[in-house]
DNA sequence: GTCCCTATACTCGGATAGCAAGTGTCCGAGTATAGGCGG
DNA sequence: CCGCCTATACTCGGACACTTGCTATCCGAGTATAGGGAC
């Protein structure tokens, strides 16, 4: 199991989002150029961070990226989800319907134990993803990094935001 | 995010492995048979299961697989690390540490605060697979499964098991 | 009748192709802006 | 001086190649068995 790498950069791009001011647009490019990543490539995440609502674009001259809701209203698995897709990591082919000892398909009213289990693990990660909100990541990155760290990240967003 | 096909494969070999006596063996073709899956194919996924510990394997004439531990002593993250690996899902490239606002890397002694709520929701789903054990599973299992569908499974293994 | 030897058939194990999804990139459609022009 | 119009430059959005890892398969190495033969 391999989560894609536009996990990561949906989740820092967004955090970065929530220190923009809603008034004002922050270019894909920027973004890229702040994270050191390929700019086309991670627009195409943005798009997906845009669909899902998330994210909402402003066309033209002085267009850009902002958030579409508060930070605080923004959870870490709607991000996930956005980007990865919301469908099961586990996925049952009822191999149990099949082969030699299979039964007629009415005989399995009861749902797979084995899926039973693994959707339950995928839940309690869902859980723990939908407790964490972007404003929460933001304080905790705040809190975390080195002064000279928040002033150069400052310096930059006073350069590029407009 | 995806599982690969065959977590579900070998969750299900070794839930049949646990009701083979533990003097008997049970070849990959025959489990295979079972649930309809291409044999060779799933004799792969065995191989990941007897190197991990987790079945052993008998080779020769009357050869096959058996669990290398009881039931209750093998969890489902067991078997899932062993199809799957134990890597993390998500992977920190720690971008943080580049583009124009980046700073001494001596400065970044804090883990990512992203990488840390990824982490801990990952670890939320092994401690729920973990507290799963085969054992369980094949109790559930039989205990949802219909009469005729575990007479039909019991007569198999006993034409099959030597 | 018993023991040993050999040939056999069956098992696992790793090395080998094919394919789908993630990765990376590009160019076109659309829009707010900025400057110039006319009134 | 003010308002309008047009050209521009910049933005997002979707369509197009490429690489990695999952899917699927095969054949060779090794071993316990079963049968036959010798004692």
């Amino acid at each position: 199991m391999q989560l894609g790498e536009g996990v990561e950069w949906a989740l820092h791009a967004v955090v970065v989002l929530a220190v923009v001011p809603s008034d004002s647009t922050l270019p894909a490019a920027r973004l890229a150029e702040y994270h050191g990543v390929p700019p086309a490539y991670l627009a195409k995440h943005l798009q997906a961070l845009s669909q899902a609502g998330i994210v909402e674009s402003v066309a033209g001259r002085r267009g850009g990226y902002r958030l579409a809701r508060p930070a605080a209203a923004i959870t870490v698995l709607d991000v996930v989800q956005a980007v990865e897709g919301s469908a099961p990591a586990f996925r049952c082919t009822e191999i149990r319907q099949r082969g030699p000892a299979a039964v007629a398909s009415r005989e399995y009213r009861a749902p797979c134990s084995i899926t039973k289990v693994m959707r339950a693990a995928e839940a309690a990660w869902r859980e723990q993803l939908a407790s964490v909100s972007v404003l929460d990541l933001v304080i905790e990155v705040a809190g975390a990094a080195s002064p000279v760290a928040i002033r150069k990240s400052s310096a930059w967003m006073q350069e590029v935001v407009r």
